[in-house]
DNA sequence: TTAATGACCTATC
DNA sequence: CGATAGGCCATTA
């Protein structure tokens, strides 16, 4: 089934260890930037945990949802701090440091 | 089919 | 600076 879930899943699978993209800039990358809301709702779906990396995709504030899937903000903490992405003192993402540039690994410009 | 919902984003008061 | 409103789209019931 070719939704506008799978396209999402697709663009989340492929962001790099240690990076996180914002909810539009995955969007984007799916094919229609005004996705936001709708990468949202897939990732709340979250039919595969541990195939897509929820907690790689933030928001444009480098910060995650009120309410994470797996078991909270704090736990998303640790998952990214696991790859290697360090934190603000406000519990956000360095978005100037670790925001994803879009391209795959070895892809670099 | 219609209506309602949502882990967003941007603009405005 | 903080809170509120609106707009966009797909999915679910």
């Amino acid at each position: 089934m070719q939704s506008a879930f799978e396209r999402i899943y697709a663009v989340v699978r492929q962001i790099p260890c240690g990076k996180v993209a914002t909810y539009g800039m995955v969007a984007q990358l799916a094919g229609n930037p005004r996705w936001a809301r709708v990468v949202g709702y897939a990732l709340h779906a979250n039919p595969a945990p541990g195939v897509i990396p929820c907690h790689r995709v933030v928001n444009r504030e480098g910060r995650l949802a009120p309410a994470f899937a797996f078991g909270g903000e704090d736990r998303q903490r640790e998952l990214l701090a696991a790859e290697g992405v360090q934190f603000g003192a406000d519990g956000c993402v360095l978005l100037s440091e670790y925001l994803w540039n879009g391209l795959k690994e070895g892809e670099t410009p």
